[in-house]
DNA sequence: ACCTGAACACCGTTCAAGT
DNA sequence: ACCTGAACACCGTTCAAGT
């Protein structure tokens, strides 16, 4: 039974405009929240927006070049996010203030980024590791600038951010592949963090 | 043209035997390491094997059995490996060497292996996550029993061994996502070494 | 310019039939 | 007990034909 489906366009259940390849993408970046890389799949995709694969190539070469496009757009996104973050950070009084802010915040702003999850877990993916690289180094550098700040000299400082971040990086693995062997109650949580941020800003 | 297939079997050219279930696991491996999970494909390891997909369905109900098997093989073999790392350096002198050896051997032995290394770039697949937390809580327990060695009270122990794993988690997530960002010369790559393993076991 | 529908290739899965 | 070969479903890709 050929059902009319309901589809994307701008004036409700009128008129319905053409898809774009924008709408591709917002399709794609839905569907690595909701299952992954792998869940860019053509035909679903194209189901869920009440259109063909057939329109689907019209817009785009292949799958590879959605992914592409999907991965170009949550870039962008992500790096207005760190960016209003840093914003949100700055007043804070002290550096080390800071730095215990970024441990709370940026994990709980990346697992709460669906995307962000799924691209991690994929991240020898040879379209995204290039995409995970450079926001690695926008991140990077403003750890090391908190450090500077902090009055450490520049090498010093890109080694201790460079830590910071490597912990980071550990600690997303772990809460996302062996959370059980992280401290179990919030006071455990507290002491360690303590003993994690005091380790890394700690002075000669 | 059908040309009869080299084929698996214990006598060399002669009388072929049939496939086992560990015959197939063995593939399976070998193509985790060669192109990660997704390349546990039943049809061209059949091939491989110069058997067809239906034989394989006689020894194992679906794919997901067969990467449960080899996941399971993998994780055995590890454990061996572990043991093996960790008598090797038994006889260093100080925990402190000890500390260090196990932050260049063991980024060493995981990127050496391909599988561990296409594992751990799917750390959230619902079958890979329970293995990576067995084998992380072993390597855990492990390093925590150096810093207890080293003098540390057990919760202090246990809360540095963490810290430790957790930096070496995310030196592979770098080695793998964005090596870039790491000391390029081996002077500084030395010095990031000694700060890090200085930082890390230093006392109150 | 944008899309449909049919076609083909590839791989997962099933199963009746062979040895 | 172990395997083949044919069949079907699903998805990526192509393309002639439609509006």
């Amino acid at each position: 039974m050929p059902v009319a489906r309901e589809r994307n366009n701008q004036t409700g259940a009128g008129a319905r405009r053409s898809l774009t390849a924008e709408d591709w993408v917002d399709a794609a970046l839905t569907a690595i929240g909701e299952g992954g890389l792998a869940a860019v799949a053509v035909e679903p995709i194209a189901k869920r927006l009440g259109a063909t694969k057939g329109s689907f190539y019209w817009h785009f070469a292949n799958r590879e070049a959605l992914i592409e496009g999907a991965l170009a757009r949550w870039e962008s996104q992500n790096t207005e996010r760190v960016i209003a973050a840093v914003d949100a950070t700055r007043t804070d009084s002290t550096a080390e203030q800071r730095l215990r802010q970024l441990f709370k915040e940026v994990p709980a702003a990346t697992s709460g980024d669906p995307v962000e999850v799924a691209l991690l877990a994929n991240a020898r993916h040879p379209q995204v590791a290039p995409v995970l690289h450079r926001v690695t180094e926008r991140r990077l550098a403003y750890v090391s600038d908190v450090f500077t700040d902090l009055g450490f000299p520049p090498a010093e400082a890109r080694r201790r951010g460079l830590m910071v971040y490597t912990v980071h990086l550990g600690q997303i693995s772990l809460i996302h592949g062996a959370p059980q062997v992280l401290p179990a109650s919030k006071r455990d949580r507290k002491h360690y963090m303590d003993t994690l941020v005091y380790t890394l800003t700690r002075r000669d």
